[in-house]
RNA sequence: GGCGCUAUCGUCUAGGGGUUAGGACGUGAGAUUCUCAAUCUUAAAACACGGGUUCGAUUCCCGUUAGCGCUACCA
């Protein structure tokens, strides 16, 4: 075949009926990095045809959930639900082609013919009774009234067969697949029918989508097939399950990307850890010393993607991994980039820093070799952005439960007072030398302090925070120890 | 039940007819001593099972088992 180059065009067709979930957003991101990679066309598409189960809101909610991934979209969003004609007119089609029919069957009767096969222990398919109706007897019946729903007439024999980009060559016996419903008797456009009209109508070269589609793959191909079109390019990805291996959902916990967000995830490290689960560099990732990589950019990932690299077995969504991307980006960021979002924390738990910028650029350069989400500046950092901070108190009883040791730290604190070139070494040279002289370890005195200034038991070293701090309130927050309760 | 997909450390994965089966997360141990949720060193940890094919299978084929998916007037 003579196939000239052609730009891709690859869609995410999320349905509106719950927020952007992970599953949704790592076919997002494939599907983005894939037209990204061969510069092509990403299309958004809501396929909001179940009127009762979609809502505005769950919308709003997935562009926020893409936007915050930073998965922008050339096209769209489209609405399926403002396309109907579209779906009507293919339906049109494929009536008078006679690939498909009316079915006067009702959800009672289908029901119970359901039942009865699952009790005779046969297959529940539909029997296509309805199939010999001619067109003209349907269209009678309809215009008195009977309610009707348009089914594809499949053909009985014969195998039907597609080449998936991930699964290799395909096949499906034509006698397993019912007469499926194109539009239902209100005149709403099923999956099948939408999927495949939509598609072509907007010309996707590829379709990348969840493993659960797979399946039903095969009754879209015939569509194809009936509407006299070339099929696309399928790409079904393997599903993420939860640490339970079954299908990931809300008995898992977060299952909402923006969970991630409010979890103090950044988006670059939640990015990362997505496009490794379930596709894999390969040999682009090996390094010639040295262990393979597993940090990579946008501009990476976009180079190296392929659909090549994808797995063909489900994976575990592994949060342990996630937390220890999300570390590596927050201890990686530039802290004028990190700002903006510890800022959005901070207004999230209506906090205001009372130092200015840049002392909190270097309080955030201080505090990220410790940090591990954008959550810890927002709570156990807060004594390095401001006066207004919380004691630690299992801290405080680990190093301040001796009433001694909070008088000492005060005594410090007065000496420091007295200190004329507050320093590093200044600092530590008299901490060393008080401790020396008051005959208790410098590590008591150094642990106590930390508690002091900094409300916890975890901190940059005690005086680079001194020296961040400043004179003034390491010797109000020392002097401060001593009236301290311990309980 | 039928159909489909899958199977490498606990997890994510690399690899592929002959390898000490590689890396990452997590876990254990040790070091450091000014804390650790920091850092460094280090250890344990995998080819599901059974048959073929082959001089040789973890790799290829078949089967078994297990897991997942589909089997709607949901998508």
């Amino acid at each position: 075949m003579n196939t000239v180059p052609q730009a891709t065009r690859v869609r995410f067709a999320p349905s509106p009926t719950g927020f952007l979930h992970v599953g949704g957003a790592r076919t997002a991101l494939f599907s983005w990095l894939f037209a990204r990679h061969t510069g092509g066309t990403f299309i958004l598409r809501i396929e909001d045809t179940d009127f009762e189960r979609s809502s505005d809101d769950m919308v709003a909610g997935i562009l926020e959930g893409m936007r915050w991934l930073g998965m922008d979209w050339d096209e769209g969003p489209f609405y399926q639900s403002q396309r109907l004609e579209i779906y009507a007119r293919t339906v049109a089609r494929l009536i008078d082609s006679g690939h498909a029919y009316h079915c006067f069957c009702t959800r009672e009767e289908l029901e119970s013919r359901r039942a009865s096969a699952a009790e005779a222990g046969t297959v529940p398919r539909y029997d296509g009774r309805c199939r010999s109706i001619p067109q003209a007897e349907a269209a009678q019946r309809m215009a008195q009234g009977e309610r009707a729903v348009v089914r594809f007439r499949v053909p009985r024999e014969g195998v039907t067969t597609f080449q998936d980009a991930v699964f290799g060559p395909m096949e499906f016996a034509n006698a397993e697949l019912e007469d499926f419903v194109l539009l239902r008797s209100d005149g709403i456009p099923t999956y099948h029918l939408s999927v495949v009209a939509d598609d072509l109508d907007m010309r996707m070269t590829h379709i990348i989508r969840g493993a659960d589609h797979l399946s039903n793959t095969p009754k879209q191909v015939l569509l194809y097939h009936a509407l006299g079109a070339s099929l696309p390019v399928f790409a079904h990805l393997p599903l993420i399950l939860g640490p339970d291996k079954t299908r990931l959902s809300k008995r898992h916990g977060a299952t909402s990307v923006m969970a991630y967000k409010d979890m103090g995830i950044v988006p670059e490290a939640f990015r990362n850890f997505l496009a490794l689960l379930g596709w894999s560099p390969g040999a682009d990732a090996k390094q010639p010393n040295g262990p393979d990589r597993e940090i990579f950019s946008t501009e990476e990932l976009i180079r190296m993607f392929s659909l090549d690299g994808i797995a063909h077995s489900n994976a575990v969504f592994n949060n342990d991994k996630l937390a220890w991307y999300n570390t590596e980006y927050v201890r990686a960021y530039d802290p004028s980039l990190l700002l903006p979002l510890v800022e959005e924390e901070w207004r999230a738990v209506d906090y205001q820093p009372s130092r200015d910028r840049e002392e909190i650029l270097a309080a955030i350069a201080l505090l990220q070799p410790r940090a591990r989400s954008l959550k810890d500046f927002a709570s156990a950092f807060l004594a390095y952005f401001g006066d207004r901070f919380a004691m630690d108190a299992a801290a405080v009883k680990k190093f301040l439960s001796d009433a001694e040791v909070r008088q000492m730290l005060a005594e410090l604190g007065r000496q420091y007072a007295k200190l004329e070139n507050f320093t590093e070494a200044s600092t530590e040279e008299l901490l060393r030398a008080f401790a020396a002289e008051k005959g208790i370890k410098a590590g008591a005195l150094i642990n106590g302090a930390r508690v002091a200034l900094t409300g916890q038991a975890v901190a940059p070293g005690l005086f680079a925070v001194m020296l961040y701090l400043g004179q003034q309130r390491v010797v109000s927050r020392l002097e401060a120890a001593a009236s301290l309760t311990v309980e």
